[in-house]
DNA sequence: TAACAAGTTC
DNA sequence: GAACTTGTTA
């Protein structure tokens, strides 16, 4: 169970055309007939190493499921009436994703899968989902959707193949075959995946999901600002009942650059002015070194750390799952006016 | 006369909306429409130093000059009846361009003006113009158009304010204000731009035009391949009479870039199996390190380097000077195959 | 201009 | 995985 890519991921509720047609204005046609065009001209031969199939699925309302509207999502830990955790699973010998703990965030390779598992007591009768969102952390780019920078948002993109276009959009997919993409940038909403949570498998406390992330945190889109990857446990009427959230780096060696960022943060705060002494047990900081041995259940308590608040947002409805897919927005900041890659 | 940034350039044509009108098939439809679109959801703050300006010119028709189709340049040096010879000024202390004579290879910094002269002797009756064209220099890639990444290739990139689309797909710009941007690289045309040879200012013996290059060699599009820069003399059949190429890297840091190029090569052939006693006068190589007092004839020297070859090559005519712009030609290569960037 | 950051190559 | 390349930051 360590990376293996071989999961056709994601699954997209594929009866959506009736909604497309809906929606379909002539934005979505002439983005379908640039794809298309785009398409024709490009050359592709690079065949990824991810399958992904047009998998049929049962079509569900979108409105039977959360879609967010909120300007902003809070990243506070939230344990919930079902004790809500979420584990990334300890980082083997080499991996494509390694977690810092000491940091919370998870380094991670682009296009590859990263399983992820999540656990919850007193499971309640009604059906509960998981959204998982990325919002930049900081504050000046909190309310702007993250989407898929600009080279990798049309038809020939490989990671595209076969998907329905109102998925390329988004960074983060999860291989639930029942997850569904939701929120439409055009509208400011920021775009999330959501999947029915279901019940462990025989002898396990936890549901393990796999996530790939298809843009790197240096592509044109997110521009190397820092993410924070945000999962809320929620009911079909979009309450949250839970929320984990961590740092995330979407990068080519998350190896190295985890260490150099443990090794970072550890001499700033050895040699800063005021010897801070917060919460730095840098001793077993990165999870990732040596293999880690530790059970699961050991891993489950490196999220049970804040305290327990409970906010209950309730997200405003939206019932159409299209986005047009080609917005990108540029932030108005200082940060972006010298650089030469973007714009 | 240094890397002065307030040239109004490239300069266009104006008036070919007819053309275009006349070539404007659903593609240009679509393509305008979804630049549009695309632009009005773009936020754009950044101002370029660039001042790109809406002048209007003269029409010419467009079968007055030559147009390239042929599948690839060759870059031998070529003086001509001519003695076509063409000078990159040398570098101030602090500059945005940098030619190494030893590489033959100009660095140069993105959207920046770089000055180069041109001179020929002898000059006949009739009109002749100077191509320049980028190509690459593997034989891999030979034949394939060069053109802007898709990330700069819209109506909301800054450099493209005011232009024609048909000008944002090329890589190099030319401040002359008669220039003409030609190639369609959906039939599998190089782009290259032509302007005619002025006469010389007075007491000068060369002609002095200023260009930009407006997509770093690291860009989606050209994606780290090495790249020559090839100056045709023409006239208006296309007939060449002289030519002149060098090696161009576009990047942030061109000095440093050089500097590490030159230093490479140095060691490269000084511990070689086999000393190459070649033509690698490197003492004076870098003419950027100090900076140059030659005189402009010294200068020129430099250029004359090569046999005579007269190889007329006639190319065929186009007389259409729109192109689709879209077109992005991913190379079939393993070098791309493990590649994290580019598709 | 030097040091850093992060994708690529070997 | 180390070394290199190259855009970014200070
Ligand atoms: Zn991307
Ligand atoms: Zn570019």
């Amino acid at each position: 169970m360590t990376g293996s890519q071989d999961v056709f991921f994601p699954n997209i509720i594929a009866d959506n055309e009736a909604l497309i047609a809906e929606l379909g204005s002539e934005i979505n046609f002439l983005d379908n007939e640039f794809r298309n065009i785009h398409h024709d001209i490009l050359v592709h031969d690079q065949v990824e190493d991810i399958e992904t199939k047009d998998i049929k699925l049962l079509y569900q309302a979108p409105n039977l499921l959360p879609i967010l509207a909120a300007n902003y999502l809070s990243i506070e830990e939230y344990l919930g009436p079902y004790n809500f955790e979420v584990c990334i699973h300890p980082t083997p010998s080499s991996s494509s994703w390694y977690f810092s703990s000491s940091l919370n965030k998870i380094f991670l390779d682009v296009k590859q899968n990263i399983p992820i598992d999540f656990k919850i007591d007193n499971r309640p009768d009604k059906a509960l989902y998981i959204r998982s969102t990325l919002q930049y952390s900081s504050q000046n780019y909190l309310k702007e959707p993250i989407c898929r920078c600009i080279q990798h948002n049309f038809r020939g993109e490989p990671t595209n193949k076969d998907l329905p276009e109102h998925v390329w959009n988004h960074v983060v997919r999860c291989g639930n075959e029942l997850s569904q993409y939701v929120g439409d940038t055009t509208i400011n909403q920021k775009l999330s995946v959501i999947f029915p949570l279901g019940m462990p498998q025989a002898g396990s406390e936890s549901v393990r999901e796999l996530f790939q992330f298809v843009c790197l945190s240096t592509c044109v889109g997110i521009k190397r600002r820092e993410l924070d990857l945000i999962f809320t446990l929620e009911d079909e009427e979009a309450a949250i009942f839970g929320r984990k959230s961590m740092k995330v780096k979407v990068c080519a060696c998350p190896k190295r650059d985890m260490e150099k960022e443990e090794t970072k943060m550890m001499k700033g705060s050895a040699s800063a002015t005021i010897p801070k002494t917060k919460k730095r047990k840098i001793g077993q900081s990165s999870s990732a070194g040596k293999p880690s041995t530790q059970t699961a259940n050991e891993d489950f308590t490196l999220y049970n750390l804040s305290e327990v608040i409970f906010l209950r947002e309730l997200y405003s409805f939206r019932d159409g799952i299209f986005n047009f897919n080609m917005q990108i927005a540029v932030a108005n900041h200082d940060l972006f006016k010298k650089r030469k890659t973007f714009y």
